[in-house]
DNA sequence: CTTGACCTTCCAGTTGCTGGAAGCTTCTAT
DNA sequence: ATAGAAGCTTCCAGCAACTGGAAGGTCAAG
């Protein structure tokens, strides 16, 4: 099958198969007598796999690691358990961070009028003069 | 104060300082005979400005229209408050994606023994098959 | 045989910086 | 006075992970 068929069935866009192709993340296509590449179930597969680490937020670097245990009939589930480990770390850290975005944009929100007056503070507390009073 | 300065009293990395001029964010310093950027008082108080609102997460773009707003006297609160309701709600969103992800990828850890065998749940649920029992 | 859907490569742009090179200027210490 | 360190300037490159678009070759249908 062609590129356009694989993008269908793996729901990665031909566009994102060439770049992954293009820094090494799924090795090169075979090709056509006329250049167009070629595509198996297999690599179908191999692109389904990669879209969904990817959805779990792994970088494309991990995502290639993984790529090599999955493959690696030797590999022990430790890696790809300390793998996972560092990735779920790396969520939870981001989640807090937008957690305290959260809360203090919410508390220069409940205070400000949203009207047409021009008192603000929102702007008060970006500028770092925060309303003092209760 | 030259740079450096500046950086230091705002929080804001002299690179970076360079970089919000040369993308429009802030207005270009005036210069000293020997061509070095000047800042005063005012300056630091807008980086500040913009370091709180970039540590909310707000674009670039929309730290430009906070900013314009900050600065007009004749503002409407209300445009303030739809842009941090907007903020809001991408925070939301993020939030949620993570928390999807958290789900997901703790599903498998759970089911993965971690250890020196290649049996591995993390690996076959990302291709796709899911262990059925349980 | 022409049209339109696919395919190819390559280059550029996105977001928000950050690092580094090459070359001035200013400050500090001797 | 002068040497060296620290600070400033510009410009170019690169990070992640694509995405869009131009220019051009290919293929199936009517």
């Amino acid at each position: 099958m062609n590129i356009g068929t694989a993008a269908r069935r793996s729901g990665v866009p031909a566009k994102t198969i060439r770049y992954y192709e293009s820094v090494g993340l799924i090795a090169p296509a075979e090709r056509s007598a006329t250049g167009y590449r070629v595509y198996g179930d297999r690599d179908v597969e191999t692109l389904r796999f990669v879209q969904r680490a990817r959805g779990l937020g792994f970088s494309v670097e991990d995502v290639g690691n993984l790529l090599a245990l999955w493959q690696d009939r030797r590999r022990s589930s430790s890696e790809v358990k300390a793998l996972a480990r560092r990735r779920m770390a790396d969520i939870d850290r981001k989640i807090e961070e937008l957690a305290e975005m959260r809360a203090t944009l919410g508390h220069l929100m409940e205070r400000c009028h949203g009207d047409r007056r021009p008192d603000c503070p929102i702007l008060s507390g970006l500028a770092g003069k925060p309303e003092r009073d209760r």
